[in-house]
RNA sequence: GCGAGCGUAGCCAAGUGGUUAAGGCAGUGGAUUGUGGUUCCACCAUUCGUGGGUUCGAGUCCCAUCGCUCGCCCCA
């Protein structure tokens, strides 16, 4: 075999691609009814951003991160997700100065070296929201509503939300000292992973899946018992408002994100289909990361999801079926020929689709062709249609077939005959 | 980064040391030079991911390397 592509990265052929604009189709749809923008950032930013963004002590950026420098020794990172931008963005061209609440959407790549495994690619793609200038807990129950629509739209049912808060900053340097404090005796029977992340970043000793591990962490204190009146009203809150909008979900307490920005609500939506990349979304808040980046004290939320795993279930489905014609020309001869790309032209000018068979086959093997490309009308223009300026209409599913004028195509009345079964 | 399995055509594959690498799908051409989804015929891998080694002989054994899959880790 030659060239390949790189590990970790795929492309995405015409067959698949059909699923992906489905989603997306399907995702501006409910972004824009809930008055959310696009904005698109980078592939690349500082390596800086992302350091100080995402916390220097995280996998991501320990351990993950595409970093490079370029022709003038810049440090610059492929992005390994999308909020960085998104916030220094927001406070390089000054957003918060527009007043009020920004709230944003982005799609796009995103890198990060990991060991690829189904539904997990170094190159991914990420939907992502953040809504920025807002403590209001109604914010936190907004986005996760929205999540929740794209979620359903796309046809997912086994969907469970996971909730927790981490409090607030204090909240959790205090909870962080306690949760040290009662797990450094048994240092020696944890994991080694978690052993580690003793004095790195011990938060995330609560989500290991070692079993022994686990079975000390289960009598750790909790983080829920730590949070200030203030954080615990917040996620009171939180919590009333899904209830009022009908949202179910369950309280993980040990639900910690890996990044570090993150303070009050976290949540994850899984599939449980998916079994373990079975997170599908997942976010929260992070109210002094904008403060943190150098801009304006500036409350925040947002979410991300990871698309290959919403495309992973989507494929299974059938799409809904074409709902425009689709014409395909067939000619023979070269007069035939020049009309067949005139009449072609004109007709997608009136907004069909139309394909040119260009092979210079057999009237057989044109149809053929047409056939297997799911067209719904065959245009045959051979010798004697040339003459005259006629075209043979035939409707490939009922074999039908009528001899019309070419002019009379670009009628009205026909848009519907196209659709008809015969 | 760790552990395990696997790479034969565009796809699914048989082959497990003996001369010319089954078969199916897809594709191309023809039967049928003015009409498709059926049928029939022909063509379609100087080579088994790549490189090296063992052997009289390697798709088959060994080593390396690249890639894929699954689990851990991590995350979306």
């Amino acid at each position: 075999m030659g060239l390949q592509a790189p590990r970790g990265t795929r492309d995405i052929l015409p067959a698949e691609r059909v699923y992906w604009q489905y989603l997306e189709t399907i995702a501006r749809q409910i972004l824009d009814r809930a008055a959310y923008r696009e904005i698109c950032t980078p592939i690349f930013e500082q390596t800086h951003l992302f350091e100080r963004g995402i916390g220097e002590a995280t996998d991501i950026v320990s351990k993950e991160m595409y970093t490079f420098s370029d022709r003038a020794q810049r440090s610059l990172t492929l992005r390994p997700e999308g909020t960085a931008g998104v916030v220094r963005a927001y406070i390089e061209h000054g957003l918060h100065s527009q007043g009020g609440v920004q709230r944003l959407w982005y799609l796009g790549p995103m890198f990060r070296y990991e060991r690829p495994q189904s539904g997990r690619y170094r190159q991914f793609h990420q939907l992502g929201v953040e809504v920025l200038g807002s403590a209001d807990p109604r914010a936190d129950a907004e986005v996760i509503a929205v999540a929740l629509d794209i979620l359903q739209a796309l046809g997912l049912k086994e969907l469970t939300l996971m909730l927790n808060s981490v409090g607030d900053r204090e909240d959790r340097s205090e909870y962080r000292q306690a949760l040290v404090d009662y797990l450094t005796p048994y240092k020696a029977d944890l994991d080694p992973d978690s052993q580690e992340r003793l004095h790195r970043n011990p938060l995330r000793i609560l989500d290991s899946k070692d079993p022994r591990t686990q079975a000390i962490v289960k009598e750790a204190p909790r983080l829920l018992d730590y949070l200030s009146p203030q954080s615990r009203h917040h996620f009171e809150q939180v919590q009333s408002l899904l209830q009022d909008l009908g949202i179910r979900y369950q309280i993980h307490p040990a639900l910690v994100r890996g990044l570090d920005y993150y303070t009050h609500t976290a949540f994850e939506f899984q599939d449980l289909s998916l079994g373990n990349e079975g997170t599908v979304c997942g976010g929260g808040r992070y109210d002094h990361l904008v403060e943190e980046l150098g801009g304006p004290a500036t409350p925040a939320i947002g979410w991300a999801m990871g698309l290959e795993r919403l495309i992973l279930l989507l494929r299974d489905r059938p799409l809904p079926p074409r709902d425009q014609p689709y014409l395909y020309m067939v000619t023979r001869g070269e007069a035939a020929e020049r009309q067949g790309l005139i009449l072609a032209q004109q007709l997608r000018h009136q907004g069909y689709t139309v394909e040119v068979d260009l092979s210079g086959s057999a009237f057989g093997k044109q149809v053929k062709r047409a056939d297997r490309v799911g067209a719904t009308v065959c245009l045959v223009i051979g010798e004697s249609e040339a003459t005259d300026r006629t075209v043979q209409v035939k409707w490939l599913a009922s074999g039908e077939q009528v001899l019309v004028p070419q002019q009379e195509l670009l009628s009205e009345n026909w848009r519907s005959r196209f659709l008809a079964a015969s």
